[in-house]
DNA sequence: CACCGACGAGACGGGGCGTCTCGTCGTACA
DNA sequence: TGTACGACGAGACGCCCCGTCTCGTCGGTG
Protein backbone atom coordinates (compact mmCIF):
# COMPACT_ATOMS: atom_id res chain seq x y z
CA UNK A 1 0.00 0.00 0.00
CA UNK A 2 1.51 3.30 -1.05
CA UNK A 3 -1.13 5.81 0.06
CA UNK A 4 -3.65 5.76 2.93
CA UNK A 5 -6.75 6.69 0.95
CA UNK A 6 -6.32 7.76 -2.64
CA UNK A 7 -8.16 11.00 -3.52
CA UNK A 8 -11.05 10.79 -5.94
CA UNK A 9 -9.77 12.38 -9.13
CA UNK A 10 -13.25 12.63 -10.69
CA UNK A 11 -14.15 15.25 -8.10
CA UNK A 12 -10.97 17.24 -8.62
CA UNK A 13 -11.31 20.99 -9.07
CA UNK A 14 -9.94 22.02 -12.44
CA UNK A 15 -10.09 25.65 -11.37
CA UNK A 16 -7.75 25.04 -8.43
CA UNK A 17 -5.35 23.00 -10.51
CA UNK A 18 -4.92 25.81 -13.05
CA UNK A 19 -4.56 28.44 -10.33
CA UNK A 20 -1.80 26.37 -8.69
CA UNK A 21 0.06 26.03 -11.99
CA UNK A 22 -0.13 29.77 -12.63
CA UNK A 23 1.01 30.63 -9.10
CA UNK A 24 3.94 28.21 -9.22
CA UNK A 25 5.18 29.53 -12.57
CA UNK A 26 4.86 33.13 -11.40
CA UNK A 27 6.62 32.52 -8.10
CA UNK A 28 9.57 30.61 -9.53
CA UNK A 29 10.20 33.60 -11.77
CA UNK A 30 9.77 36.16 -9.00
CA UNK A 31 11.61 34.67 -6.02
CA UNK A 32 13.51 31.73 -7.49
CA UNK A 33 13.06 28.02 -6.89
CA UNK A 34 14.87 27.91 -3.55
CA UNK A 35 12.69 30.57 -1.96
CA UNK A 36 9.48 29.37 -3.56
CA UNK A 37 7.32 27.83 -0.82
CA UNK A 38 4.19 25.73 -0.92
CA UNK A 39 2.56 28.18 1.46
CA UNK A 40 3.16 31.00 -1.00
CA UNK A 41 1.82 28.97 -3.93
CA UNK A 42 -1.33 28.18 -1.96
CA UNK A 43 -1.80 31.79 -0.87
CA UNK A 44 -1.29 33.20 -4.37
CA UNK A 45 -3.57 30.59 -5.92
CA UNK A 46 -6.28 31.23 -3.30
CA UNK A 47 -6.16 27.60 -2.32
CA UNK A 48 -5.75 25.59 0.87
CA UNK A 49 -2.34 24.02 1.47
CA UNK A 50 -3.97 20.65 1.80
CA UNK A 51 -5.20 20.83 -1.79
CA UNK A 52 -1.58 20.95 -2.93
CA UNK A 53 -0.40 18.22 -0.57
CA UNK A 54 -3.33 16.08 -1.66
CA UNK A 55 -2.24 15.95 -5.28
CA UNK A 56 1.56 16.45 -5.28
CA UNK A 57 4.38 15.04 -3.15
CA UNK A 58 6.74 18.06 -3.41
CA UNK A 59 7.09 21.54 -4.82
CA UNK A 60 9.29 20.11 -7.56
CA UNK A 61 6.46 17.85 -8.70
CA UNK A 62 4.06 20.80 -8.75
CA UNK A 63 6.43 22.83 -10.89
CA UNK A 64 7.07 19.92 -13.25
CA UNK A 65 3.34 19.49 -13.92
CA UNK A 66 2.92 23.24 -14.30
CA UNK A 67 5.75 23.36 -16.81
CA UNK A 68 4.49 20.34 -18.74
CA UNK A 69 1.14 22.08 -19.00
CA UNK A 70 2.82 25.27 -20.20
CA UNK A 71 4.84 23.38 -22.80
CA UNK A 72 1.74 21.56 -24.00
CA UNK A 73 -0.15 24.81 -24.43
CA UNK A 74 2.73 26.40 -26.32
CA UNK A 75 3.00 23.36 -28.52
CA UNK A 76 -0.71 23.36 -29.28
CA UNK A 77 -0.54 27.04 -30.19
CA UNK A 78 2.30 26.36 -32.60
CA UNK A 79 0.39 23.52 -34.28
CA UNK A 80 -2.64 25.73 -34.61
CA UNK A 81 -0.65 28.51 -36.24
CA UNK A 82 0.81 26.04 -38.71
CA UNK A 83 -2.72 24.87 -39.48
CA UNK A 84 -1.85 21.32 -38.52
CA UNK A 85 -4.25 18.90 -36.89
CA UNK A 86 -2.38 17.99 -33.72
CA UNK A 87 0.96 16.22 -34.33
CA UNK A 88 3.97 17.30 -32.24
CA UNK A 89 6.70 19.39 -33.81
CA UNK A 90 8.84 17.12 -35.96
CA UNK A 91 12.21 17.85 -37.50
CA UNK A 92 11.98 18.87 -41.16
CA UNK A 93 13.46 16.52 -43.74
CA UNK A 94 14.45 18.47 -46.82
CA UNK A 95 17.19 16.03 -47.70
CA UNK A 96 19.79 18.55 -46.46
CA UNK A 97 20.75 17.29 -43.01
CA UNK A 98 22.97 20.24 -42.13
CA UNK A 99 20.26 22.77 -42.93
CA UNK A 100 17.56 20.78 -41.13
CA UNK A 101 19.62 20.44 -37.96
CA UNK A 102 20.62 24.09 -37.94
CA UNK A 103 16.97 25.05 -38.30
CA UNK A 104 15.77 23.16 -35.24
CA UNK A 105 18.83 23.93 -33.15
CA UNK A 106 18.35 27.64 -33.75
CA UNK A 107 14.75 27.25 -32.60
CA UNK A 108 15.97 25.48 -29.46
CA UNK A 109 18.36 28.34 -28.75
CA UNK A 110 15.49 30.81 -29.06
CA UNK A 111 13.41 28.78 -26.63
CA UNK A 112 16.22 28.57 -24.08
CA UNK A 113 16.57 32.35 -24.29
CA UNK A 114 12.85 32.97 -23.70
CA UNK A 115 12.56 34.18 -20.08
CA UNK A 116 9.09 32.64 -19.74
CA UNK A 117 10.62 29.18 -20.12
CA UNK A 118 14.02 29.86 -18.63
CA UNK A 119 13.21 30.19 -14.93
CA UNK A 120 11.04 27.09 -14.48
CA UNK A 121 13.17 24.98 -16.83
CA UNK A 122 16.33 25.88 -14.91
CA UNK A 123 14.68 25.06 -11.61
CA UNK A 124 13.51 21.67 -12.86
CA UNK A 125 16.84 20.82 -14.48
CA UNK A 126 18.65 21.73 -11.27
CA UNK A 127 16.29 19.78 -9.04
CA UNK A 128 16.59 16.79 -11.38
CA UNK A 129 20.37 16.73 -10.98
CA UNK A 130 20.01 16.15 -7.25
CA UNK A 131 16.61 14.41 -7.04
CA UNK A 132 16.79 11.18 -9.02
CA UNK A 133 13.03 10.55 -9.14
CA UNK A 134 12.13 14.00 -10.40
CA UNK A 135 15.07 13.92 -12.79
CA UNK A 136 13.79 10.70 -14.33
CA UNK A 137 10.31 12.19 -14.76
CA UNK A 138 11.77 15.36 -16.28
CA UNK A 139 13.81 13.38 -18.77
CA UNK A 140 11.05 10.92 -19.63
CA UNK A 141 8.23 13.40 -20.07
CA UNK A 142 10.08 16.38 -21.52
CA UNK A 143 13.60 15.71 -22.74
CA UNK A 144 13.50 12.23 -24.24
CA UNK A 145 10.53 12.89 -26.57
CA UNK A 146 12.49 15.80 -28.02
CA UNK A 147 15.58 13.67 -28.47
CA UNK A 148 13.57 11.00 -30.28
CA UNK A 149 12.86 13.51 -33.03
CA UNK A 150 16.59 13.60 -33.71
CA UNK A 151 16.79 9.81 -33.61
CA UNK A 152 14.14 9.54 -36.32
CA UNK A 153 15.66 12.22 -38.53
CA UNK A 154 19.16 10.75 -38.21
CA UNK A 155 17.97 7.23 -38.96
CA UNK A 156 16.20 8.47 -42.07
CA UNK A 157 19.41 10.21 -43.07
CA UNK A 158 21.36 7.05 -42.40
CA UNK A 159 19.23 5.06 -44.85
CA UNK A 160 19.85 7.74 -47.43
CA UNK A 161 23.62 7.89 -46.89
CA UNK A 162 23.66 11.30 -45.16
CA UNK A 163 24.95 9.67 -41.95
CA UNK A 164 27.66 6.98 -41.83
CA UNK A 165 26.11 3.53 -41.28
CA UNK A 166 28.28 2.59 -38.29
CA UNK A 167 27.17 5.65 -36.24
CA UNK A 168 25.04 5.19 -33.10
CA UNK A 169 22.50 7.95 -33.64
CA UNK A 170 21.46 8.05 -29.96
CA UNK A 171 25.01 9.12 -29.15
CA UNK A 172 25.42 11.31 -32.23
CA UNK A 173 22.56 13.62 -31.27
CA UNK A 174 24.30 14.40 -27.99
CA UNK A 175 27.09 16.07 -29.96
CA UNK A 176 24.88 19.14 -30.23
CA UNK A 177 22.28 18.73 -27.47
CA UNK A 178 25.00 18.14 -24.86
CA UNK A 179 27.03 21.28 -25.57
CA UNK A 180 23.87 23.37 -25.86
CA UNK A 181 22.53 22.09 -22.55
CA UNK A 182 25.89 22.67 -20.90
CA UNK A 183 26.13 26.29 -22.07
CA UNK A 184 22.60 26.90 -20.94
CA UNK A 185 22.99 25.34 -17.52
CA UNK A 186 26.54 26.39 -16.66
CA UNK A 187 26.55 29.67 -18.55
CA UNK A 188 29.99 28.84 -19.98
CA UNK A 189 29.43 30.88 -23.11
CA UNK A 190 26.87 32.77 -25.22
CA UNK A 191 23.88 30.93 -26.69
CA UNK A 192 23.56 32.20 -30.25
CA UNK A 193 22.48 31.02 -33.68
CA UNK A 194 26.11 31.17 -34.78
CA UNK A 195 27.07 28.83 -31.94
CA UNK A 196 24.32 26.39 -32.92
CA UNK A 197 25.55 26.43 -36.51
CA UNK A 198 29.14 25.68 -35.49
CA UNK A 199 28.01 22.73 -33.39
CA UNK A 200 26.13 21.19 -36.29
CA UNK A 201 29.07 21.70 -38.65
CA UNK A 202 31.65 20.20 -36.29
CA UNK A 203 29.40 17.27 -35.40
CA UNK A 204 28.63 16.43 -39.03
CA UNK A 205 32.12 16.80 -40.48
CA UNK A 206 34.47 16.44 -37.50
CA UNK A 207 37.21 18.77 -36.35
CA UNK A 208 40.11 17.02 -38.09
CA UNK A 209 41.12 18.01 -41.63
CA UNK A 210 39.08 16.08 -44.18
CA UNK B 1 30.04 49.22 1.96
CA UNK B 2 29.51 45.52 1.53
CA UNK B 3 30.08 44.20 5.07
CA UNK B 4 29.67 45.85 8.46
CA UNK B 5 33.01 44.85 9.94
CA UNK B 6 35.17 42.41 8.03
CA UNK B 7 36.46 39.53 10.16
CA UNK B 8 40.20 39.34 10.83
CA UNK B 9 41.43 36.41 8.76
CA UNK B 10 44.81 36.29 10.54
CA UNK B 11 43.03 35.11 13.66
CA UNK B 12 40.99 32.49 11.86
CA UNK B 13 40.89 29.00 13.33
CA UNK B 14 42.29 26.50 10.85
CA UNK B 15 40.98 23.66 12.99
CA UNK B 16 37.39 24.88 12.70
CA UNK B 17 37.70 25.47 8.97
CA UNK B 18 38.77 21.88 8.33
CA UNK B 19 36.10 20.46 10.65
CA UNK B 20 33.44 22.43 8.74
CA UNK B 21 34.70 21.11 5.38
CA UNK B 22 34.64 17.53 6.63
CA UNK B 23 31.18 17.89 8.13
CA UNK B 24 29.75 19.47 4.97
CA UNK B 25 31.14 16.75 2.70
CA UNK B 26 29.89 14.00 5.00
CA UNK B 27 26.42 15.49 5.32
CA UNK B 28 25.85 16.12 1.64
CA UNK B 29 26.54 12.43 1.08
CA UNK B 30 24.35 11.25 3.95
CA UNK B 31 21.22 13.39 3.72
CA UNK B 32 21.55 15.13 0.35
CA UNK B 33 22.05 18.80 -0.42
CA UNK B 34 18.43 19.83 0.08
CA UNK B 35 18.24 18.45 3.61
CA UNK B 36 21.75 19.53 4.58
CA UNK B 37 21.43 22.39 7.11
CA UNK B 38 23.93 24.85 8.49
CA UNK B 39 22.82 23.87 11.98
CA UNK B 40 23.74 20.25 11.27
CA UNK B 41 27.13 21.22 9.80
CA UNK B 42 27.90 23.30 12.88
CA UNK B 43 26.79 20.53 15.26
CA UNK B 44 28.78 17.82 13.48
CA UNK B 45 31.86 20.03 13.24
CA UNK B 46 31.60 20.97 16.92
CA UNK B 47 31.45 24.62 15.96
CA UNK B 48 29.16 27.56 16.69
CA UNK B 49 26.77 28.57 13.92
CA UNK B 50 28.18 32.07 13.96
CA UNK B 51 31.58 30.74 12.91
CA UNK B 52 30.01 29.50 9.68
CA UNK B 53 27.97 32.64 9.08
CA UNK B 54 31.07 34.72 9.76
CA UNK B 55 33.02 33.23 6.86
CA UNK B 56 30.44 32.06 4.31
CA UNK B 57 27.25 33.61 2.91
CA UNK B 58 25.38 30.34 2.23
CA UNK B 59 25.59 26.58 2.55
CA UNK B 60 26.39 26.39 -1.15
CA UNK B 61 29.47 28.54 -0.62
CA UNK B 62 30.59 26.31 2.26
CA UNK B 63 30.23 23.21 0.12
CA UNK B 64 32.05 24.82 -2.81
CA UNK B 65 35.07 25.65 -0.64
CA UNK B 66 34.97 22.19 0.92
CA UNK B 67 34.92 20.58 -2.50
CA UNK B 68 37.69 22.81 -3.86
CA UNK B 69 39.79 21.76 -0.89
CA UNK B 70 39.00 18.11 -1.54
CA UNK B 71 39.89 18.43 -5.22
CA UNK B 72 43.13 20.19 -4.36
CA UNK B 73 44.13 17.45 -1.95
CA UNK B 74 43.31 14.73 -4.49
CA UNK B 75 45.29 16.59 -7.14
CA UNK B 76 48.30 16.98 -4.84
CA UNK B 77 48.18 13.28 -4.05
CA UNK B 78 48.18 12.42 -7.76
CA UNK B 79 51.15 14.68 -8.43
CA UNK B 80 53.01 13.13 -5.52
CA UNK B 81 52.41 9.61 -6.80
CA UNK B 82 53.67 10.60 -10.22
CA UNK B 83 56.76 12.04 -8.57
CA UNK B 84 56.09 15.44 -10.06
CA UNK B 85 56.92 18.70 -8.35
CA UNK B 86 53.54 20.41 -8.29
CA UNK B 87 52.06 21.12 -11.74
CA UNK B 88 48.37 20.37 -12.30
CA UNK B 89 47.36 17.37 -14.41
CA UNK B 90 47.91 18.21 -18.06
CA UNK B 91 46.67 16.36 -21.11
CA UNK B 92 49.32 14.06 -22.63
CA UNK B 93 50.62 14.93 -26.08
CA UNK B 94 51.87 11.79 -27.78
CA UNK B 95 51.12 13.15 -31.23
CA UNK B 96 48.05 10.90 -31.44
CA UNK B 97 45.14 13.22 -30.66
CA UNK B 98 42.50 10.48 -30.66
CA UNK B 99 44.42 8.37 -28.15
CA UNK B 100 45.25 11.35 -25.92
CA UNK B 101 41.64 12.51 -25.76
CA UNK B 102 40.31 9.02 -25.08
CA UNK B 103 42.81 8.67 -22.25
CA UNK B 104 41.74 11.79 -20.38
CA UNK B 105 38.05 11.36 -21.12
CA UNK B 106 38.14 7.84 -19.67
CA UNK B 107 39.76 9.29 -16.56
CA UNK B 108 36.99 11.89 -16.34
CA UNK B 109 34.38 9.15 -16.58
CA UNK B 110 36.07 7.31 -13.70
CA UNK B 111 36.04 10.46 -11.60
CA UNK B 112 32.37 11.14 -12.28
CA UNK B 113 31.62 7.58 -11.19
CA UNK B 114 33.55 7.90 -7.90
CA UNK B 115 30.90 8.27 -5.16
CA UNK B 116 33.22 10.42 -3.04
CA UNK B 117 33.09 13.13 -5.71
CA UNK B 118 29.64 12.47 -7.09
CA UNK B 119 27.43 13.74 -4.26
CA UNK B 120 29.08 17.14 -3.63
CA UNK B 121 29.76 17.73 -7.32
CA UNK B 122 26.11 17.07 -8.20
CA UNK B 123 24.94 19.39 -5.44
CA UNK B 124 27.22 22.19 -6.62
CA UNK B 125 26.36 21.73 -10.28
CA UNK B 126 22.65 21.80 -9.43
CA UNK B 127 22.95 24.87 -7.21
CA UNK B 128 24.98 26.60 -9.90
CA UNK B 129 22.20 26.13 -12.45
CA UNK B 130 19.83 28.17 -10.30
CA UNK B 131 22.23 30.44 -8.37
CA UNK B 132 24.13 32.57 -10.87
CA UNK B 133 26.81 33.78 -8.45
CA UNK B 134 27.72 30.33 -7.17
CA UNK B 135 27.51 28.95 -10.69
CA UNK B 136 30.06 31.50 -11.90
CA UNK B 137 32.40 30.62 -9.02
CA UNK B 138 31.99 26.91 -9.72
CA UNK B 139 32.80 27.36 -13.39
CA UNK B 140 35.69 29.75 -12.83
CA UNK B 141 37.42 27.83 -10.06
CA UNK B 142 36.74 24.26 -11.06
CA UNK B 143 35.41 23.76 -14.57
CA UNK B 144 37.19 26.32 -16.70
CA UNK B 145 40.73 25.37 -15.61
CA UNK B 146 39.97 21.82 -16.74
CA UNK B 147 38.62 23.03 -20.07
CA UNK B 148 41.75 25.12 -20.66
CA UNK B 149 43.78 21.90 -20.74
CA UNK B 150 41.79 20.87 -23.80
CA UNK B 151 42.25 24.30 -25.35
CA UNK B 152 46.04 24.00 -25.08
CA UNK B 153 46.15 20.44 -26.38
CA UNK B 154 43.87 21.25 -29.31
CA UNK B 155 45.83 24.36 -30.25
CA UNK B 156 49.05 22.36 -30.23
CA UNK B 157 47.34 19.81 -32.46
CA UNK B 158 46.12 22.56 -34.72
CA UNK B 159 49.66 23.82 -35.34
CA UNK B 160 50.65 20.28 -36.22
CA UNK B 161 47.74 19.66 -38.59
CA UNK B 162 45.83 17.27 -36.32
CA UNK B 163 42.96 19.74 -36.08
CA UNK B 164 41.55 21.73 -39.01
CA UNK B 165 42.78 25.35 -38.91
CA UNK B 166 39.34 26.95 -39.15
CA UNK B 167 38.04 25.19 -36.02
CA UNK B 168 37.24 27.20 -32.85
CA UNK B 169 38.83 24.97 -30.24
CA UNK B 170 36.81 26.47 -27.37
CA UNK B 171 33.69 25.19 -29.07
CA UNK B 172 35.27 21.93 -30.25
CA UNK B 173 36.02 20.74 -26.73
CA UNK B 174 32.36 20.99 -25.86
CA UNK B 175 31.65 18.21 -28.37
CA UNK B 176 32.76 15.72 -25.73
CA UNK B 177 32.56 17.62 -22.43
CA UNK B 178 28.97 18.66 -23.15
CA UNK B 179 27.58 15.19 -23.80
CA UNK B 180 29.50 13.75 -20.87
CA UNK B 181 28.21 16.43 -18.51
CA UNK B 182 24.70 15.95 -19.79
CA UNK B 183 24.72 12.16 -19.24
CA UNK B 184 26.15 12.69 -15.79
CA UNK B 185 23.68 15.36 -14.73
CA UNK B 186 20.51 14.12 -16.42
CA UNK B 187 21.29 10.40 -16.22
CA UNK B 188 20.20 9.98 -19.87
CA UNK B 189 22.50 7.02 -20.46
CA UNK B 190 25.38 4.96 -19.08
CA UNK B 191 28.76 6.60 -18.44
CA UNK B 192 31.33 4.13 -19.74
CA UNK B 193 34.75 4.07 -21.34
CA UNK B 194 33.11 2.84 -24.54
CA UNK B 195 30.84 5.89 -24.55
CA UNK B 196 33.81 8.21 -24.03
CA UNK B 197 35.60 6.57 -26.95
CA UNK B 198 32.60 6.99 -29.26
CA UNK B 199 32.34 10.68 -28.40
CA UNK B 200 35.98 11.29 -29.28
CA UNK B 201 35.66 9.41 -32.55
CA UNK B 202 32.50 11.19 -33.66
CA UNK B 203 33.88 14.59 -32.67
CA UNK B 204 37.16 14.10 -34.49
CA UNK B 205 35.85 12.57 -37.71
CA UNK B 206 32.19 13.61 -37.85
CA UNK B 207 29.11 11.48 -38.30
CA UNK B 208 28.77 11.88 -42.07
CA UNK B 209 30.50 9.44 -44.44
CA UNK B 210 34.06 10.52 -45.18
C1' DC C 1 -31.92 15.55 -4.86
C1' DA C 2 -29.00 13.52 -1.37
C1' DC C 3 -24.55 12.29 -0.14
C1' DC C 4 -19.79 12.42 0.20
C1' DG C 5 -15.40 13.98 -0.46
C1' DA C 6 -12.63 17.82 -2.28
C1' DC C 7 -12.47 22.38 -1.12
C1' DG C 8 -10.62 27.15 1.49
C1' DA C 9 -9.07 28.43 5.74
C1' DG C 10 -6.14 28.22 9.28
C1' DA C 11 -4.34 26.15 13.93
C1' DC C 12 -0.62 23.19 15.44
C1' DG C 13 4.14 21.37 16.94
C1' DG C 14 8.54 20.83 14.95
C1' DG C 15 12.58 22.58 13.17
C1' DG C 16 15.91 25.49 10.54
C1' DC C 17 16.64 30.22 9.52
C1' DG C 18 19.83 34.24 10.47
C1' DT C 19 20.96 37.40 14.35
C1' DC C 20 22.23 38.25 18.93
C1' DT C 21 24.67 37.82 23.26
C1' DC C 22 27.27 35.57 26.52
C1' DG C 23 32.00 34.10 28.70
C1' DT C 24 36.25 31.80 27.11
C1' DC C 25 40.41 31.19 24.75
C1' DG C 26 44.29 31.91 21.61
C1' DT C 27 46.93 34.67 18.78
C1' DA C 28 49.34 39.12 17.29
C1' DC C 29 51.83 42.71 18.68
C1' DA C 30 53.97 45.84 22.20
C1' DT D 1 56.18 38.09 28.70
C1' DG D 2 52.00 40.53 29.09
C1' DT D 3 47.87 42.44 27.44
C1' DA D 4 44.12 43.52 24.55
C1' DC D 5 41.23 42.27 20.96
C1' DG D 6 38.47 39.45 18.33
C1' DA D 7 37.34 34.75 16.87
C1' DC D 8 35.58 31.05 19.20
C1' DG D 9 31.65 27.39 21.19
C1' DA D 10 27.29 27.57 22.94
C1' DG D 11 22.81 28.53 22.71
C1' DA D 12 18.56 31.81 23.19
C1' DC D 13 15.57 34.52 20.24
C1' DG D 14 11.67 35.63 16.87
C1' DC D 15 10.47 34.42 12.39
C1' DC D 16 8.91 31.57 8.74
C1' DC D 17 7.81 27.29 6.53
C1' DC D 18 7.19 22.53 7.01
C1' DG D 19 3.58 18.69 6.76
C1' DT D 20 -0.56 17.22 9.30
C1' DC D 21 -4.91 18.05 11.28
C1' DT D 22 -9.53 19.81 11.77
C1' DC D 23 -13.18 22.65 10.84
C1' DG D 24 -17.56 24.15 7.88
C1' DT D 25 -18.79 24.76 3.10
C1' DC D 26 -19.68 23.76 -1.54
C1' DG D 27 -20.20 21.30 -5.78
C1' DG D 28 -20.12 17.28 -8.69
C1' DT D 29 -21.75 12.34 -9.04
C1' DG D 30 -24.84 8.85 -9.11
Amino acid sequence: MAQKTAPDSTRRSERSRRAIYDAALELVGEVGYGKMTIEAIAARAGVGKQTIYRWWPSKGAVLLDAFLDLAEQANAQLSEKAGLAEPAQDIPDTGDLEADLKYVLRATVDEMTDPKFDAPARALAAEGVVNEQLGADFVEKLLEPQLQHYVRRLRAGQERGEVAPHVDVRIALELWTGPLAQRWMQRTGPLSHAYADRLVEYALYGITPR
